[in-house]
DNA sequence: GCTCGCTGTGAATACGTATGCCCTGCGCTG
DNA sequence: CAGCGCAGGGCATACGTATTCACAGCGAGC
């Protein structure tokens, strides 16, 4: 835009010897306004540049045209390094929201911070995408501040454990856990080491847990807590954790990683301590980031169909903004068999 | 917020017994107000949970406090991926705007389509950011036509070949081409390929490309043209580019990729073709995407310091907005060996 | 030939904020 | 005691668009 002269519609409207609001109209598609007139306005309007202000309209209509995507992350890590999964999704739901009409504001935030109401309160944006791996405890207040303030959004998690409280997009995390049980005992393994939150604070990793023991069960075996350590979705907690389990000295011959970025710390502390995958430990991820299949053996792992999850969180929220009823939506879960099992 | 009863500033203002603008005085930090006052409407505020309103303020202003970083490619991958480098920057960009009281509008377009001016003339955004490889004759056009309309922009690019469009923030290309270059001399090498395009087409990769010149040249050796293959920055593109190479069977012993993407392809292809790495083929990418540590081999690389790029690109378009003259900035390209090498 | 109704357009206005200008009252000075 | 200056705050208005309402003109029907 020059910064000097800014086209208005009344700049038009004198060109084409019509009023401002016959510009608003033509240029809106509004069916009073006769094909010539609008004719001749969109080229007037195409030849200067013109282009609708959009803190005019969205003033005047009380809707931004914006939706705002908040990926949150509790700690923040220090290296402003969002989480891969959840990074995927940016393309699908850029390129949705295009077609859609829409912008998209994005942030980055501290779960526990009061970021939260902020994009709709200013009316900065229509709605909310909440995208994060975030202890459910603190999650749970700020959700439930937006349904209370009438916000709309939609948000990627657990939809189990939605607790009712706005509308949930998420992926089938119990049948993926009972997906990676089944690949395991096939391929002969019997003591599987399980790396991730698996409490009510982190409902995603507690069902992907979950999936796991339905899978031993099954196949008559036994689930033992001995096999279980917690880890936080990162690399570090992942190494961590991995070296907690081998310090524990209870005999194991595969892992499954809560999450692929615990599963890279994982291969990390293996190979560390000469444990040679898949040979001595099979090891399993969640997610299919990325960089899963280029790990060092490439990581088996439960792909989440990231592409779809955008359009659809894009789609709901329209549909919200639209006033229409919006529901849960669970997506497949899909093993990935790659060589690290 | 609530749909239904937006709280304006006239609200706080009847409600602490003042007129509207003292109130919007208070909040914006006026000194005219006393602080009695000031204190008192900033209490209502928050209880009233209220927020200033963005298009209105935008409007009166004539500034939107926004940024808008515009990802493009050309062409646009199917998948809706995009460049891996670029993204990581995405941490950094949103971390320094939230720091100087920007929000950023994010967009994914194909570099030819005609999205350049929109953010700028619709009053979206009070800047652009651009990322992206691309051919520069396609580039050009577009980034004239910013500057003919006096829009404010940053770029991340080459330096070299600003061309005198803007202001450009860029890694110093030829050095670090110049880094490997010795790197692999070092090592014994002797037949460096490069893989990508060196036209002026693609001035980063060019500039890479004269920077590998420069180091065989100081060795005493010849630049074979035969061991050029042109790529575009794509995992295929390298993959097909390295096949090609093979192909030609012109000898080399190591091999130079323009970007991580291309080595990704190269050593995919390089393992189907049975040629061993680093024994057989010594193989150097550029950027140190977070892929490159995880593959097999870890790739030896040149870091691009997205971190601050991310930091320095904001800083100088904020800096721009506020009338500063601003300058080109190259920032160190660092070589990082790993195991590829 | 007059009215009815429809089509196309203009006039007025509202959206919520920020700012230039003016006004009031108080304290201080001479 | 009168006049001056300044602190504090109100009034009016502008930002650019979209919408409601009013209205003009024209063809059709009787």
């Amino acid at each position: 835009m020059a910064l000097s002269d800014k086209v208005t519609s009344f700049d038009i409207a004198a060109l084409a010897g019509v009023s401002q609001p016959t510009v608003s109209r033509a240029l809106r598609g509004d069916k009073t306004v006769s094909a010539a007139t609008r004719l001749r306005i969109e080229a007037i309007a195409r030849q200067l540049n013109y282009k609708v202000d959009r803190a005019a309209s969205s003033l005047r209509k009380g809707e931004a045209r914006t939706l705002a995507l908040l990926f949150f992350e509790d700690p923040l890590p220090d290296d402003s390094h969002i989480n891969p999964f959840f990074l995927s999704m940016l393309g699908s739901i850029l390129k949705t929201c295009a077609l859609r009409g829409y912008d998209l504001l994005t942030s980055f935030q501290q779960l526990s911070a009061d970021w939260h109401v902020d994009y709709a309160d200013s009316r900065k944006a229509d709605g909310l995408i909440l995208l994060g791996y975030g202890d459910w405890q603190l999650y749970r207040a700020r959700v439930e501040q937006l349904v209370g303030q009438k916000t709309r959004f939609v948000r990627y998690g657990s939809v189990a454990a939605s607790g009712g409280l706005g509308t949930v997009i998420g992926c089938d995390n119990r049948a993926g856990g009972a997906a990676v049980g089944r690949h395991l005992i096939e391929r002969g393994r019997r003591r599987v080491a399980f790396l991730g939150e698996a409490s009510d604070h982190y409902p995603e990793f507690r069902d992907r847990y979950r999936g796991l023991g339905d899978a031993l069960r099954d196949a008559g075996l036994a689930v033992d807590p001995g096999l279980h350590v917690d880890a936080l979705s990162s690399e570090l907690a992942g190494y961590e954790a991995t070296q907690r389990l081998i310090a524990r000295g209870i005999g194991f011959d595969s892992l499954f990683a809560a999450s692929d970025l615990i599963a890279l710390g994982a291969l990390r502390a293996l190979d560390e301590a000469g444990l040679v995958v898949p040979r001595a430990v099979a090891v399993v991820g969640f997610d299919d980031i990325p960089a899963a299949s280029l790990t060092r053996p490439p990581l088996t792992t439960v792909a989440q169909d990231y592409g779809r999850a955008g359009a659809v969180l894009v789609d709901t929220l329209v549909r919200q903004i639209a006033g229409e009823p919006t529901d849960h939506l669970t997506l497949p879960a899909t093993l990935v068999v790659r060589a690290s099992t």
